[in-house]
DNA sequence: GTCTATACTCTGATAGAC
DNA sequence: GTCTATCAGAGTATAGAC
């Protein structure tokens, strides 16, 4: 793990561990949780599963902590995405773009995060739903001040809104695939109109 | 098993597959797939694991079967609900609200189908893939039906409009509460609103 | 068709040397 | 921190009696 080079302690231990745990998020994403073995992911990071355990306790605490990983990471895209614009439409485009390419193109974190909360019980998997609806406390902010602009039409519900917006964007990941024909802006800007056609206060556009 | 009363032996059979079935997906529904066991299966059915074994062979050979019956639920589901209804935005609004219920409250078995294909690997995949595809087909009609009406605005891409909308749809079943704040009813209205106002030839309504 | 009993495999986790 | 070696447990599937 070491051989990546020497910068501060700190950096090479959060460097190491974003590491593991994205090779972990691909073998995740790719075979499900309880289908990859701590081997199979201890040689993705060639490692042995002893050296592994000194790092996370259980496989369980391994996939906690890549899902906060995640959340950081899904949340920092979106804010850097709409920081800076001003016309909230833009921004809410930009959003939806944001969010759909880290899920399918960018993080296999995030694609874990979301897809992956059935293998977590009990106080775990609470814990888990607590991130997720933090990161969608960003969505509801957006969509909440869209509508205090009088952006949004007033009977609109926004809670709704940004729960079956979402939904419409995560599903994509099930479904889109590279090579067909549409790219993955297309689908958002669709999302996007679809959303702005429907509820914005604007219909003369 | 045959303790359930005595009809025509094709129906006994019938009712034993859909009752195995139905105990199956409660199970994975709830804990998953994987982390389900076949002995678990076969205690809910009051069988051993051996007599399960007499009718599938293997545990995914059982995920299958019930994938290929939540099919034929899903489908049959959403044509009696449409079935009969002349107005054809009112068409869609029955049809989404039967999807959501089918799936949220009604079948855990078409919840597995929606959410368990991770669980199957190689060819299985590729034909429980088919399964849901011909599912998405009757929307397909459904909605080529309106754009050829004239309801549907011609510039709106009705592949996208049945990927998006079954897609926030689905994901209702990820986050929908009970004893939330609205009905199961109140979330399809919500989305056939949406998809109204958004693509349907008739502002003034 | 269902039961009993079991074989075989794999897995997550541990102990302790280095 | 990483390695070697290993354990205890669980899981699917099978074999064969009834």
């Amino acid at each position: 793990m070491s051989n990546r080079g020497k910068r501060q302690a700190a950096t090479v231990a959060q460097s190491d561990r974003e590491f593991v745990l994205a090779a972990a998020a691909s073998l995740f994403r790719d075979q499900g949780f309880d289908r990859t073995t701590v081997k199979e992911i201890a040689q993705a990071c060639d490692m042995l599963p002893g050296s592994l355990h000194y790092r996370y306790p259980s496989k369980e605490s391994l996939l906690v902590d890549l899902m906060r990983l995640a959340l950081e990471q899904a949340s920092s895209a979106v804010s850097r995405a709409i920081a800076g614009v001003d016309d909230p439409i833009e921004q809410l485009r930009r959003g939806i773009n944001a969010h759909l390419d880290l899920l399918v193109d960018g993080s296999d974190m995030v694609y874990v995060l979301l897809f992956e909360w059935r293998s977590l019980r009990g106080q775990t998997r609470k814990e888990m739903i607590e991130l997720r609806d933090r990161y969608e406390e960003l969505w509801a902010a957006m969509l909440q001040s869209l509508a205090t602009q009088g952006v949004i039409r007033q009977d609109v519900d926004i809670h709704l809104l940004r729960l079956i917006g979402l939904g419409g964007l995560n599903w994509v990941a099930t479904w889109f695939d590279k090579s067909g024909p549409y790219s993955l802006e297309d689908v958002g800007n669709f999302v996007w109109r679809l959303i702005r056609d429907a509820v914005i206060t604007e219909p003369g556009r």
